[in-house]
This record gives structure tokens, C-alpha cells and sequence, in this order.
DNA sequence: CGGCATCCTATCGGATACTG
DNA sequence: CAGTATCCGATAGGATGCCG
């Protein structure tokens, strides 16, 4: 009834923030193509620092929309990939993800037409 | 390309991160029914403080994906509604969310088998 | 009613250094 | 390679007070 998905009064973010978020919603992103080792999302998840990959990475491990699959070689060898449930979300998050990107212009034009009325 | 729909080193957040934040998911949520009043919204976008509220339409607006409509009556009233661009975010937006919830018991059964793991 | 301005704290998140 | 730990500045966001 309540439109609040979150908790509130609840210290730990939800699932839906873990996703929505920043981070969760690149590395989502990035892994709905293939799965990667963890400097290799690095990588293309652009502009995340180790300690936001990897808080963000245990997060969505927890939240089962993230496997982690961790092979006790040496050099260790560990490979990120998307759980079922994980795959049906990334692709929800891609639709909205995509429709804004694609849509930017308008956004853009609008901001434009915001500013130059003063507003604010 | 470069999976960071986000400009960093942009001082000023994107719209996508209005849209998928907490308060900007909620309130395109409640006005995806139908559009509202100021405080009727605060009442409805549960746990929102007037300033969070406030803040959030105005970057919405900003974006074109609310109309805010404002008759100089006294008392003062004004409504706010979604853009046939908001609609069309706020769908996808909700997509994401109901799926998310809809599964909230995997997810915590999953953070469940996590804990009991000794995660972390 | 529909806000804005201010203050203050908690959390986010980057930089750096270190470990197995 | 795959992280963890610590420090610290920037931002989110609540509380309060005020106004047309």
C-alpha cells in the first residue's frame, strides 16, 4: 500500500538500493553480458574504486542476484556472473537504463528550457 | 561503450541516478496513479521529509519527467504529475521495483544461506 | 498549504597502504 | 590477482524555524 519498497529504521540498504544504486546498477549492467574477474569489471565498470566494486560486489553476492565463483588457485582466480534471478533483474534495470540514456536529449532540452526560466 | 551511464567528475547528479534514487523511485512511483499535492504526496512517498521531497520534485521537474502546476489561489495549491516522458520511466521504473519485490523472499533466503555461511 | 534556509549528523565513497 | 583496512572529505538527508 505504502509506496516505501524500503525499509526504513533499517541500517543495511535494501535489495532494491542495492540494485538501483550507482554501483550496483553499472556492475549489474556490466554483467549481463559475461561474467568477469574482479579486475576486469574494474575495468569496465567506469570509475569505481576497489573498496565501491567490492562493497557493492558482496551486497549483490548476499542479495543471491550475484555468484561468486572462487577458485583456490595461485594467483587466486575468482569470476563474478549473475544468478537466474540476477539476469531478470539486469534486464528490468537495462530497459529503464537504456530509455533514459536514450531520451537524454529530451532531458537535456528540458534542463535548458528549466534554467533559462529562472528556475532556480 | 563504457558501461558508466553516470558522468562523473560532474558535480551535479544525472537523471538517471533522480530516477533510481530512493526518493525519486518513490515518487515516480505514487505519481504513476494519479497526480497529487504537495502534501498529499509527502503522505503518500512514506518516510520523505519536506526538504528530500521538495529537492527531489525539483530535479524531476527539471528533467521533464514531473509537470508542476501551480494556481495562484490562496490558499496556495499545486499539482504535480507525471510528463508523458515520466509515464513512460516510471513503467519501466516499476517494472524493476514490483519484480524486486516480488521476490523478496528468495532474496532473503538467500542472505539468510549467506549469514548462516559467515559472510563477511 | 507549499514551500525555502539553516544546521547538524550519518553515510558515501575516493586515496592510500597493506596482505595472501 | 583479489581483495581488506584506515583515513578523510563530500554529500545525503533529518530537524527545526520561518514565510507568503
Amino acid at each position: 500500500m505504502a509506496y516505501n519498497v524500503f525499509a526504513r529504521n533499517c541500517p543495511s540498504r535494501t535489495t532494491l538500493e542495492h540494485v538501483t544504486g550507482r554501483w550496483g546498477a553499472l556492475t549489474l549492467s556490466a554483467l549481463h553480458h559475461s561474467s568477469f574477474r574482479f579486475n576486469e569489471l574494474r575495468r569496465r565498470v567506469d570509475g569505481v574504486s576497489e573498496k565501491m566494486l567490492s562493497q557493492t560486489l558482496h551486497a549483490l553476492e548476499r542479495d543471491g542476484l550475484v555468484h561468486r565463483d572462487a577458485q583456490p588457485t595461485n594467483p587466486p582466480r575468482v569470476d563474478y556472473r549473475l544468478t537466474p534471478l540476477g539476469q531478470e533483474v539486469a534486464e528490468r534495470l537495462l530497459s529503464l537504463i537504456r530509455f533514459v540514456e536514450g531520451h537524454q536529449d529530451d532531458v537535456a532540452a528540458s534542463q535548458q528550457r528549466y534554467d533559462s526560466l529562472g528556475g532556480r
